[in-house]
DNA sequence: AGCGTGCACTAAACCGGTTTGCTAAATCGG
DNA sequence: CCGATTTAGCAAACCGGTTTAGTGCACGCT
């Protein structure tokens, strides 16, 4: 035999089986009009007896479309989907592409690489999450010639994209918690691969602190670069977060977490700590994901529309897919701040020993 | 023109912009000794200048491989992620598919039809998770000819397969609820398209309700067909299904949950209409994922390595993939009872009224 | 009979890479 | 200095489909 390799049916086999030629085969299934329809019929036959199915790389090939869309993210798979965050968008992903009969490929960083990632990936399209603005890589995936709709991610005004107004949520929430009189703050921000002194300022986290800082500044609160500390979007993330300021001294009422899932960690690791919430501190998240409401305490986050997020994004990338539409429409969805019991007043004792330090009232 | 496509530059390009042959460009990439150093540096350098990215999907074509695994669901993406167990899962799959470069390509029912989206994925093998025995299109799936791991599965002995001891989990969640005092109960299954009246006994759902039966045999309690409920594995399914129950009378004082996501529902369920929990009800889940022990109060439930199962799937089908084994190999990890907030003991009304009818001490 | 039309089907080109044999020149051993 | 081996590079086949541009034939019309 000349190589094991797979002894699977091709056309050409079904072709010799039904006397005819591979284009007939071809036609019988994917243009039956131009075929008498008992010879189709009997193609269609016979391929189902030997079993074929046409190889699908093969069809890419000479149809020069997958059928696929990829979804690019700056982490790696396993942190990825340690955030719930990440689940409801894909939700709302797998919805829209379901719908119009898309695959979803997931995209991360291969060996550290998202470029590399990008080239292996066959796929008609992208949705990026989170690529931040000075992100190296965006430019390359750019390269990848395929149209790419982006969201959370500050893209160029020419770029397709989907993000919402976190500089106002982030607001939202500030104000929140300066209006039950907390002064002494902590922010814990998500870090994928970002240099907390310079974020980019259209990117998310540059958003959201600005909107932090616009809060608390009405209130002549300062937000020094000690009182920002950062680590992964994720539960265990949060906590050890919020373990380390902790352990350096710090001591918030409030903390200000850029996502639900490191408030979450917050939350296990306040009462790891003994810290009760919200009687010695509150909490505010960001994102609203489900489980939001139900975590104990139940959550005060901001409410961002995350499925609809993914939906719209997968919906605008399919446009341009289809319609070769130059596609730089740009949605701009809202947020707002959802009260539930992981805020409070600021504590009474806090509130002596600090209001002599800050205070004058 | 002739006519729009695609002006990416193509191999040929490259090999005459260098001028030598495809074979060198090809050679350049993927076998640089078979060139002169200085040369294959030259075609490098020029294919870079070009821009030119090797289209994946011809390069799959003639290499035979795709370099990507599918996870295989039987439900629509939209629901599937909003179950965190699969999330979890998916870390699993991510970390070890990363690990060995692999991409991650998601496939769900197309149209209804989970062999048409098998027959449109390019990919070299599959992980399937959660499909049951039972479930008419395994047969088509295992037609593929891809190797394929079934996780969570009830697969034959010559497929290779990863599961839990899904019964004996199930028994110690009966035999806790029991040992506290519990007579009266409520199974909420998952339903992925599963006619409760006749699961497969090999199957999850099948194995766990076996397992819940003896437990509760063993203190002589039945259970009766119109105590198990079913619905989606989400948490608006295990909400929603609880409130039907608890519509139609049933007034049980402890609840076996199929799953942490039905749980939760539960959980909703039971602060809405008022239940208190576990002074009224004792709500037991299974699966343990990250966020069982936040919910409020934190759940009570079977621990199961959800990460390790999508870790030692890709493993597996990586390992038959690449060296061409017959894998057939089947691993069973285990399970046991994590005990939180969500149990406790049996209410003292309601021990009475019903100590009436089936107890006699 | 002569011509145009439509039908049923096919040969060959094509998609964009990789891989196999082969050739010509350079290098080596003795 | 000559035959043997190695090196560098190329042409063509191949992967498995789809699509284009015909071909041959039967039929209808005048």
């Amino acid at each position: 035999m000349t190589r094991g390799r797979t002894n699977r049916i091709r056309i050409a086999d079904v072709a010799e089986a039904a006397g005819v030629s591979k284009t007939s085969v071809s036609f019988a299934f994917n243009n039956p009009d131009r075929l008498a329809d008992d010879t189709a019929i009997r193609i269609r036959d016979i391929a189902q007896r030997l079993g074929y199915r046409p190889d699908p790389v093969a069809r890419m090939l000479s149809q020069g479309r997958t059928g696929a869309i990829g979804i690019l993210t700056p982490q790696p798979l396993s942190v990825v989907f340690s955030n719930p965050f990440f689940g409801a968008l894909c939700e709302g992903v797998g919805l829209a592409a379901d719908e119009s009969g898309f695959g979803v490929y997931l995209i991360s960083p291969l060996h550290g690489s998202l470029a590399r990632a990008v080239g292996r990936a066959s796929v008609d399209g992208f949705v990026a999450i989170g690529l931040a603005g000075d992100h190296p890589e965006i430019e390359q995936v750019r390269q990848s010639g395929l149209p790419i709709v982006f969201v959370d991610s500050a893209a160029g005004p020419d770029d397709a994209s989907i993000d919402v107004d976190d500089r106002a949520g982030a607001l939202a929430a500030a104000e929140h918690l300066v209006g039950l009189g907390h002064r002494e703050f902590l922010v814990l921000a998500m870090e994928p691969a970002m240099r907390l002194e310079h974020p980019d300022p259209e990117g998310v986290i540059g958003q959201r602190l600005a909107g932090y800082r616009q809060g608390l500044a009405a209130a002549g609160i300062q937000l020094p670069n000690d009182r920002i500390v950062s680590g992964p979007s994720t539960v265990a993330g949060g906590s050890e977060a919020f373990r380390r300021a902790w352990g350096e001294g710090l001591r918030p009422t409030a903390v200000l977490a850029m996502s639900d899932a490191i408030a979450f960690g917050v939350l296990r690791a306040a009462d790891d700590l003994g810290i009760n919430v919200p009687g010695a501190l509150s909490v505010v998240g960001f994102d609203d994901v489900d489980m939001a409401a139900f975590v104990n305490p139940p959550l005060t986050t901001i409410h961002q529309p995350v499925r609809r997020k993914g939906e719209e994004a997968v919906r605008l990338l399919l446009s341009v897919i289809e319609l070769r539409a130059t596609g730089s429409e740009h949605r701009h969805l809202h947020t707002h701040l959802v009260s539930r019991a992981s805020t409070g007043p600021v504590p009474r004792a806090t509130r002596e020993v600090n209001g002599a330090d800050t205070v004058t009232v």
